[in-house]
DNA sequence: CAGTAGTTACT
DNA sequence: GTAACTACT
């Protein structure tokens, strides 16, 4: 048992003993809950790993790489300021956390904030449990301009699109947080009963490949700052006009340093608005258009959080519902073809390759090859975002699920799913002369740029002497534009009848709760996911082989999933080897048996192989205990700001909070979708009554009755600040 | 002013 | 390639 904390008031004393969990904050400086811990006296700063709680989003091979390098870094900042790092390697977060705080007699714990679904969950538990067992638990925000609580409509309701809620942020009558300077030296709690974990990130088929990333790449909390100024004082003033080419380091590259919080965005915005203000006094127009560009992607980001903490299945779940029909086409073989770059398609299979070679992809890019997945192959979304989940080097959840989201036309402002984007032209737009994909289509080298992203409609005789057979050293298009075309609307037309037909058989059910449970299927995500084929194209033949080279990129296969269990019981088989060869996290850590088989009372989690993350809305649902207390003191800019779960019910709010989301493009043109849809989910058929006179109401178009729904409708969850009770 | 050419597109 | 928006004749 831990010493009772005998300090409760919320004024930590100056020497207390308190644990500065590092998470996705891996730096010294501008690190409130670092900060704090000095503040309060002695400190352990520790990190926990604990892949297998994160199920399907284990975290990819270069991201693991990327982490372990961060750590080393942070690890030796920490000693020269007085305190290492301990690092654990866990099955159990929370358990492991009561382990430290056991060993070194702290009573505080402090953080910062996570905005991902399952981080959501889990600090909000690691809170409950840690403070109930005396400790000070304050968390603190760190990634983020402003807490998605502090951003509201003048209604005091969030936000459903991207433009507004950035202008309210730029225009938010106070500055972000100034970044706070590293500690100066830190005192170490006596940490001799706390040994620290080997943690192991790569296996030995992934030491190769890791080796070569070094050679590009950076990690740490120090490097991290060298690629700001360097970009800010670089490439910064002409993002505006570069940051449409594919090819070159134009772009900030800091989005991966951005994502395990080497870097502070709030330093981040302070030294780019610096350059703002000396732009604008020298009427550098064409600098401030890139400032305000660059800000806005960093804007972008803020979102994806912002959207991830109000609605927090966007990972895994369309933010409006209205494809939920749609016919997604399920093929392996399309899915593989493009994982390979091989769908004939140069820009897209440029992009592919160097996303599988690197771990790395241009915006534009990433916007080329998601459209051309949704699009044009027509294949679930969510495989594509959790095929990028393994191999991207900046991977994050809440960044990707956003751009998914956009690309798949689930947003209130994305664009619209009947638009398909042509590669061909964006080729042109993007990789004028065609550099690009011949740097990464070697097979193409040889081709003029006038059929560089058109190899189809080239001649034979320039094939011939570009030495390029179609079909068989490069493919013919995979799919046909115009056939994509009419695929879509096809399957548009087979969803709407699926949705009169589920409308019928809604009208005809007696039951009510059918409907909303069945809303997400379990998430099949194939299994057999390797980088098969040879990807030098120069041996690479046109059918897809078999040929197995796990020495490179490979994407980790979901070797063991927590999925939720309704059962309170909590049974952990982690040692279950595998038998093939497939990339995985390693699992010969050291580790303290007991918290193997650990019960508590509220994360019942199982792990099964092969099993497949199933987080649905109403199984959160029941693992959360809701605070009946809403607030709105959000005055508070750090400390003790801990976001407490509490509506009434989940599932209702979600849903009827879709249909007051204001209406796409697309949804404008075919609003018989959408009022079918708001008629089925407004309320359940039990309430309707007469069914026909509630539908009109609720799927009302104009956008200003629609913004009121927004304002009206329960937020989803309403966040408030329970540390009252704790400080 | 209407019509046309040129441009840019996006979370 | 299409839509939507600019600037110019």
């Amino acid at each position: 048992m831990p010493p009772a904390s005998s300090s409760n008031g919320g004024n930590t004393s100056n020497n207390s003993i308190s644990i500065v969990w590092f998470r996705r904050d891996l730096r010294v400086e501008d690190n409130p809950a670092l900060a704090a811990g000095v503040r309060a006296g002695y400190v352990v700063s520790v990190f926990i790993w604990a892949p297998e709680e994160e199920g399907t989003y284990f975290p990819g091979r270069v991201s693991r790489w990327w982490l372990s390098q961060s750590l080393k870094h942070l690890d030796s900042s920490l000693r020269s300021l007085g305190a290492n790092l301990i690092t654990k390697r866990s099955f159990d977060t929370a358990s492991t956390l009561v382990d430290v705080v056991n060993s070194t007699g702290a009573t505080n714990l402090f953080f910062n904030h996570l905005y991902d679904p399952l981080s959501l969950v889990r600090d909000h538990r690691i809170k409950e449990l840690l403070s109930s067992r005396g400790l000070t638990v304050r968390s603190f925000n760190a990634d983020l301009l402003y807490e998605p609580w502090e951003v509201a409509d003048e209604n005091g309701c969030p936000f459903s699109t991207f433009e507004p809620f950035w202008n309210k942020c730029l225009s938010m009558p106070y500055d972000p947080a100034a970044p706070l300077l590293p500690p100066k030296r830190i005192i170490s709690a006596d940490v001799s009963r706390c040994p620290s974990d080997t943690l192991v990130f790569e296996d030995e088929s992934e030491r190769g490949s890791n080796a070569l990333l070094a050679r590009a790449w950076s990690p740490g909390w120090r490097n991290a700052n060298k690629a700001l100024n360097a970009f800010i004082n670089g490439p910064l003033i002409d993002y505006s006009v570069n940051r449409r080419k594919a090819d070159g380091a134009t772009t900030s590259l800091l989005s991966p340093h951005l994502h395990f919080g080497e870097l502070s965005v709030r330093k981040v915005f302070h030294l780019v608005q610096i350059k703002l203000l000396v732009w604008t006094n020298e009427e550098n127009e064409s600098g401030k258009e890139s400032v305000n560009l660059f800000l806005k992607s960093i804007g972008l980001r803020e979102y994806s959080r912002y959207l991830s903490f109000n609605h927090p299945f966007s990972h895994e779940r369309p933010l409006l519902s209205h494809l939920k029909f749609f016919p997604w086409v399920v093929d392996e073989n399309y899915f593989k073809a493009w994982r390979q770059g091989r769908t004939g398609y140069p820009l897209v299979d440029a992009g592919m390759r160097e996303l599988w070679a690197t771990g790395w992809l241009h915006d534009r890019i990433r916007v080329v090859v998601s459209s051309f997945f949704v699009k044009v192959l027509q294949l679930p979304w969510r495989w594509g975002m959790k095929y990028f989940w393994d191999t991207l080097l900046d991977a994050d959840l809440e960044c990707d699920a956003l751009g998914w989201q956009y690309i798949s036309g689930t947003l209130p402002d994305g664009r619209e799913f009947d638009r398909i984007d042509n590669p061909q032209f964006e080729g042109y737009k993007f990789d004028p002369n065609g550099e690009y994909v011949r740097r990464w289509l070697p097979e193409l080298i040889r081709l003029p740029t006038e059929w560089i992203h058109h190899p189809w409609d080239a001649p034979e005789p320039v094939l011939q002497a570009a030495g390029i057979e179609l079909g068989s050293n490069y493919p013919l298009p995979i799919v046909e534009i115009s056939a994509a075309k009419e695929r879509i609307q096809e399957a548009l037309t087979e969803m709407w009848q699926i949705e009169t037909a589920s409308r019928t058989a809604m009208e005809n059910e007696t039951e009510e709760g059918l409907g909303d449970s069945s809303d997400l299927p379990p998430f099949y995500y194939p299994q057999e996911i390797h980088m098969e084929a040879d990807p030098e194209p120069t041996r690479a033949n046109n059918l897809l082989t078999t040929t197995r080279r796990y020495s490179d990129q490979m994407v980790p296969s979901i070797t063991s999933s927590f999925v939720r269990n309704d059962e309170d019981a909590i049974s952990v088989d982690i040692s279950s080897t595998r038998e093939d060869g497939r990339a995985e996290v390693p699992t010969n850590v050291n580790f303290d048996d007991q918290t193997h088989g650990a019960t508590d009372q509220d994360g019942a989690a199982v792990v099964r192989n092969n099993a497949v993350l199933e987080f649905s809305p109403a199984r959160l649902q029941n693992r959360l205990e809701f605070s009946e207390e809403s607030s709105s003191s959000y005055t508070e800019r750090d400390g003790g700001l801990v976001p407490v779960w509490s509506p009434s019910n989940l599932s209702e709010h979600f849903i009827s909070e879709e249909t007051s989301v204001r209406t796409s493009a697309y949804l404008q043109r075919h609003p018989q979708t959408h009022q079918m849809m708001n008629w089925r989910q407004i309320s359940p058929p039990e309430k309707l009554g007469g069914g026909e006179h509630i539908a009109p109401k609720c799927y009302r178009l104009d956008s200003m009755k629609a913004s009121q729904n927004v304002a009206k409708s329960t937020p989803l969850f309403l966040y408030h600040f329970a540390d009252s009770k704790v400080l």
